[in-house]
DNA sequence: TCAATAGTGTCTTTCAGACAGTATATA
DNA sequence: TATATACTGTCTGAAAGACACTATTGA
């Protein structure tokens, strides 16, 4: 082994060299670069996805994922957003709702030659996750004639998406699908105080499998020992027995 | 619930209306897309990342990790290379090895907008996992007065790195850290045949703490019995009583 | 013979799955 | 009263950590 030497200090960059860079930067071919948004929340015990209907060519009419153009400034001083940025504010036009209602995460960069008919564009993917409060609200709200719900169990399997748009959902179905066992993303698909009951249901319908009500009562009493959850002093009427409601502790 | 309609045939696309499009994806500025490879390696019972000094501004005479520029076609009949393509090439361009040697993985992008001083840059990283054989063969091989192996532990920490460098590399960390403990990695760091010991000392670099050797032993029998692993009818010398020598089972 | 590591076995704790049983609401 | 669900408890097995013990090599 190399023995390796004193790193040296960060040299300060010349302003005139850097002219030359920022241009030679500019002389080559460039790709376009978009973000797409798996939006995905559970309603009716069932795991959703929002789709778009794509009202321009490419591919128009196809179901789509919401997503678009990263904002990449014009002059290398106005850079323009970040690419989580970018990704907030595609969510938020997309859905009508404010900039961090949901929770977002980066999933995966696609970035195959021939993606896209139009030309070199990669995509930089986000998967969100929204409580069916949220939810409904898209519904309700915006003029969504073009944007609806679509049940993963029921209606993607048989639907055709736009360019790779199938693989980019296959991808947040399983990053969701190994996240939920170790990760507390499960608090982010149901509303804000919530029964141990429909906590299961999240959990069964992103896993699409059951689970026993006993034990996943007790691997949940586990978090309120921890103080990741606290419970409230209200029920919720089910129709039987009124079950306890909590409340997910953000920040213990 | 809006019950979702069938869904319409994918449309061919218009060889004019195409033309039209691609001429309106090329009229908005575009950012430059690059990869970078933390690529890693264990000698001496020590997690390693290969830096190499850059030889041009800016930040001349930094170390940094090694990567490049999307080979993006100069127009939308010839697009280049696929993300996974370019990564594969840039190892294989920076260590010398044949494409195919080491373990890839996209890990996450980078897209700050003022991450390089250049301009618009977003990077997708990437981490590969190199066995010590392969590891060695670079120092000795191509002319690395440049490229070196720092030890993650020792090295590391007081070392100045280039743009969000070190911020992309707490993230390689981070994932293998998490990873090794469910997935197969461990093997892409030890040579084509190894000893228990040599894979726990892995484990152990990785984690940066020790386990217990009987202990580590016990787990690493159950793959053995799953088929993950096999034994040879070779030993190692190490000193005191030889080692038998295990191979993985790549694909069962 | 001694030191060091290879390799085995035991005890305890934790946790998940299966499942029985009790409690309390509504119809 | 019946039924459905909330909620509690018990049994079993898988697996990890702590640790004692035996086996086999080289010095």
């Amino acid at each position: 082994m190399i023995p390796p030497e004193p790193a040296p200090e960060r040299p300060r960059e010349d302003p005139v060299e850097l002219e030359a860079l920022r241009a030679d930067h500019n002389s080559y071919p460039k790709p376009a670069v978009t973000t797409d948004l798996v939006v995905m929340t559970v309603l009716d015990a069932d795991l959703r996805i929002l789709l778009i209907q794509r009202a321009n060519a490419p591919q128009r009419g196809s179901w789509a994922l919401p997503g678009g153009f990263v904002d990449v400034g014009p002059t290398p001083d106005e850079q323009g957003e970040d690419l989580d940025t970018a990704a907030h504010r595609e969510l938020a036009e997309e859905t009508g709702l404010p900039v961090g209602t949901a929770f977002l995460e980066q999933l995966y960069t696609f970035g195959a030659a021939d993606r896209d008919p139009r030309g070199r564009i990669i995509t930089v993917a986000y998967y969100a996750l929204l409580s069916p409060t949220h939810a409904k609200s898209i519904q309700a709200g915006s003029d969504a004639a073009d944007a609806r719900w679509f049940s993963v169990q029921r209606d993607l399997p048989a639907m055709p998406l736009a360019f790779d748009h199938d693989q980019i959902i296959t991808t947040a179905l399983t990053r969701i699908r190994g996240k939920i066992d170790y990760a507390p993303i499960a608090f982010e698909l149901v509303p804000e105080t919530f029964t141990i009951a429909e906590l299961r249901t999240v959990h069964e319908a992103v896993k699409g499998q059951s689970y026993d009500p006993g034990n996943f009562r007790r691997r949940f009493k586990r978090m309120l020992t921890d103080g990741v959850l606290e419970p409230t002093d209200q029920k919720r009427k089910t129709g039987t027995k009124p079950a306890l409601l909590y409340r997910f502790a953000r920040r213990p």
